[in-house]
DNA sequence: GTTAGCACTCTCAGGGCGAGAGTGCTAAAA
DNA sequence: TTTTAGCACTCTCGCCCTGAGAGTGCTAAC
């Protein structure tokens, strides 16, 4: 627990140092944001605040930055969270009723509103239901000897693949193998499915094998990338001068498997904004970045909405935007997937 | 038309500066390509390769470095097209084998595969009718009053859209209005469909009045970007050093309508690689990079594979890599869709 | 507990300098 | 006529030095 003096000098570096991205000086706290008291003062308590960890000196004489712990407590206790203002929050509103109401499109919208609000990267996942879950399917025609599957998932992902057919088919008879199969397989997962292939015709059995693949690779996934938008933004950080660190940020983005390790998980438990500055980070490759996220969906599915950038980040605007995106995700999905 | 010693000269450029991207002098040409003269005759013959254009000085006592008409008379005529080996060749080959029969896979592997093996941006857009046409359209229930609407393209590429009922309908009733409006509209455009609304129940009206919406935003988008791959490879060249370039190429990619404008416009004839060089093309932003792009596809349904670097790109592999995905997408979609 | 004053430290931009690389030119050799 | 050795010249690059400026920590007075 700091003294509220000590406080109010650690918030000003913290937003001084956010603004600006320079160190911050004992005369600038004295003057622009503690009118009343010298810089030699501030000086004095800024000693104490850098034995105890909160801020450090890039070197002898230069001003102060805060440190991951200097963060932590900003936002544990300092920072006030900046909610879209109203007109705003109509606006985006407003947007995402313009789209097309397709979650991919919400995902993307959702992703370059908060890179466009806060300068950072913003990664968006679709949500996903664990395991995946088929709610009908569908062949159709391509050629004498070959069909398309198409696949809903219960969460009204759509997945589709191509399916070489043993005879030749009309498609009235895919119509109606498909139907039969959806009514009876609807609601199972990979292994349910798997599991019933027995007593199938050779054909159906084709075709649930398929499924069952689809069905399997959606689970073994670890994340379906929705949308990462604000690449340019997040690059024309300042910290991004270093062509390693540019390097290092797109290593995580490219590898697909790696985004799992990017999000936080466990999936921040619902409404709840989480997050992690720093070193705080598991990935010691991303000690330079924090990561603010939440989890959007039906408990039984989520996905989650998260701004990377580094620790020199405006959290009360990205924890409001994060907060404000989510839950308006949120009530998207409720209006149309229901419960 | 160069003497033929020139012309060794400017390929001994050309080769050395793509290896080393430093600019190359008179020594390590004599030296290194062409045994038996001396420095200074190379230098002779560099002012009258750099009188003509071919090659520039970056500064006084610098090497040489090739200027765009250099490197187009050296894709021209001196460049030897590098094919992949046998062995890499059955590999890839294998590797599109073992993928789900995708065409966003293919795409996905095709761009990887080309980012991996020449060290540039790999950009692949997926093959696209114009205008779009319906093949097949399935409706799904979601809830009571929502539906899903699955749309398969012409192409077997599948779009999806939520779809509000006016009237609370079964899973039955829902499949035979799919199905009647399938077999009615199949291999339609968008015009078609508007064309035929009259006389249509309601229900059936705000199919396809989406199904015609879904249509036209698919002959809108000017690009669907299938994969690009190899940011991570692209920007480790030295050219990237200055954050600025990184800026610039982002740029590009990320307004999606402005692949449209990197991509090669009219896409180049069949079986034909194009090579955009520098200030060649038309973007003048892109004048530092060169692209290196093929089509593939049916004439009716062409999309295209497209290497994306600096100037001072291996062309003689990008052209050789390039051609050879892209005959290896026509080859699978040849026997996937048929004609 | 606060503050003015001051010496101290460190960074940063600029200038000078020497080494090195590579050239163009000239004059001799082939 | 072509090639080449030799050499002076130019330009970059890394290095060191320096002075200005910023910001500190400390001390002593308030």
């Amino acid at each position: 627990m700091l003294t509220e003096r000590r406080a109010a000098i650690l918030r000003s570096i913290v937003e001084e140092y956010v603004d600006s991205a320079q160190p911050v000086a004992s005369r600038v706290v004295a003057l622009k944001y503690l009118g009343h008291v010298s810089p030699a003062t501030i000086r004095n308590e800024m000693v104490r605040l850098e034995e105890e960890g909160y801020i450090s000196q890039p070197h002898t004489s230069a001003g102060r930055v805060p440190s991951d712990k200097g963060y932590r407590y900003y936002v544990e206790r300092l920072m006030r969270e900046e909610a879209p203002s109203t007109e705003m929050g109509l606006m985006v509103r407003h947007q995402f009723h313009q789209v097309e109401e397709r979650l991919e499109d919400w995902a993307r919208l959702a992703a370059v509103v908060l890179a466009a609000h806060v300068q950072a990267l913003a990664v968006v996942t679709a949500p996903r239901q664990r395991p995946a879950r088929l709610r009908w399917l569908e062949l159709v025609k391509l050629q004498e000897l070959l069909a398309l599957l198409v696949v809903v998932l219960q969460q009204a992902q759509v997945r589709q693949q191509l399916l070489p057919l043993p005879e030749p088919l009309e498609q009235d008879d895919l119509s109606a193998i498909g139907r039969s199969l959806s009514e009876r397989f609807a609601g199972q997962d990979a292994q349910d499915v798997r599991s019933r292939l027995e007593g199938l015709s050779p054909l159906e059995r084709t075709v649930m094998e398929a499924v069952a693949a689809i069905l399997e690779a959606e689970d073994r996934s670890s994340y379906e990338p929705a949308a990462i938008e604000g690449l340019r933004e997040a690059l024309s950080q300042p910290e991004f001068q270093e062509r390693e660190r540019v390097l290092d940020l797109l290593g995580f983005l490219e590898g697909s498997g790696r985004l799992g390790r990017l999000l936080p998980f466990p999936a921040p438990p619902r409404g709840q904004v989480q997050v992690i500055i720093g070193s705080e980070h598991p990935e010691s490759s991303l000690r330079h970045y924090s990561v603010v996220a939440a989890a959007y969906g039906q408990p039984s599915a989520t996905g989650t909405v998260a701004l990377v950038g580094p620790t020199r980040l405006r959290y009360g605007r990205a924890v409001g935007m994060v907060r404000f995106v989510a839950s308006l995700l949120d009530e998207l999905m409720a209006a149309s997937f229901g419960g």
